[in-house]
DNA sequence: ACCGTACTGTACCGGGGGTACAGTACCTCC
DNA sequence: GGAGGTACTGTACCCCCGGTACAGTACGGT
């Protein structure tokens, strides 16, 4: 029991950045056992097929992800009352947490999954899709609580902006791999951040 | 001669569209000679390898990509002499190109090679590079126009607010993805417009 | 008639996904 | 201390696909 969970955390660690650096179809189940020391056997003993990997992978990275943004926006929360102020404080714990990244993010698995959707199943697209979903509704929350107490600069949809923080993020994964600028995530959810003071700033209004 | 770049043309849109679905490992040379019409030897004429594919198929790629964003904002510097509010008909009439995509934007070449790293050598990623580099320049050249008639409303590197765009457009394409709604895309751009109002905007100073 | 272009046809190799089982080492619980 | 479950290994096999090699050919222009 304890071992297998830990064989199982194993390969997913492995596939997935094999899966971030190359694609879903281009990584090969053979090199996975070979890097994990197991045989093929004790791979189809952990996962039916390559599709019940995909999903395990995607369940992990999800639920992960709301570790990481729940911790931060808590912390930002503790550090300042105000919800415009915690929430830009949280936009700055973010960068700087995507700054720490030596090589830069390694990306992002909804995005890789996007790119490759004939590959995987209405399972997997249903997943990324609520838990882009998720992200929305983490932010339009915090947005509608800041625009009760700062009536924004322009009219836009509290929704838009929420997903404007998803689409910074993924767009500036690609353009910091891209430019091979690590340092550009960081520096675009920084702008992002810039936004949000100008949208709110009541000396602006 | 004629007759070969007209199959060249319809192999690189057939991968195209095929690699922007599955990922470029996922794509197999027979299933794109199978809707070509052609046999593997009628491939192997036109492309080295696939990674010749690969390389024709980013080039020609960056070029198109080219034509498209000169024509819109030289159109939109036509409609509007003021470098900003042309700057802002540009970014509507982009939108709306990407409204008018009915199943979406198909996703970006130079996003997917850079989830795919690893697949592809130096020349490919130079050329993606390049690509983003150019994308950068063109929109430096108009935001440092603009700059010196409004003064920025936000201490920003206007690089970086260049880079925002290809950011937003990146991002943009995979919200849509992700979240099955094709209209996102087209609704970020328009956010991005919102900011740059805001940003310049001296009724706001 | 000849030459280049644009292919087709055939044959072959090796790797990878996936299936099917039989066997086994180890641990736990009764 | 035996039974049974967990977590694998070992072996054997099939088919498909990427990629290579190269011989042959239909056709259009000069």
């Amino acid at each position: 029991m304890r071992k297998g969970a830990e064989t199982r955390e194993r390969l997913l660690t492995i596939a997935e950045s094999a899966i971030l650096a190359k694609g879903f179809g281009a990584t090969s189940i053979e090199e996975l056992i070979t890097e994990a020391e197991i045989t093929k056997s004790g791979f189809f003993y952990h996962f039916r097929d390559k599709s019940e990997l995909a999903r395990a992978l995607v369940h992990r990275y999800l639920e992960k992800d709301e570790v990481i943004l729940d911790d931060i926006f808590r912390r930002a929360r503790e550090l300042h009352d105000d919800p415009l102020h915690a929430f830009l404080i949280g936009l700055k714990l973010f960068a700087e947490m995507m700054a720490d990244l030596p090589e830069g993010h390694p990306g992002c698995l909804v995005a890789t999954i996007c790119y490759q959707e004939r590959l995987f199943d209405r399972d997997i697209h249903e997943m990324t899709r609520s838990g882009a979903l998720a992200w929305r509704e983490r932010f339009v929350a915090m947005l509608e609580e800041i625009s009760e107490t700062y009536p924004p600069n322009d009219d836009v949809d509290m929704e838009e902006v929420a997903d404007l923080i998803s689409t910074i993020v993924e767009g500036g994964i690609i353009m910091s791999k891209a430019l091979k600028e690590p340092e550009k995530l960081a520096a675009q959810v920084m702008l992002l951040r810039s936004y949000i003071k100008l949208l709110f700033s009541p000396r602006l209004a």
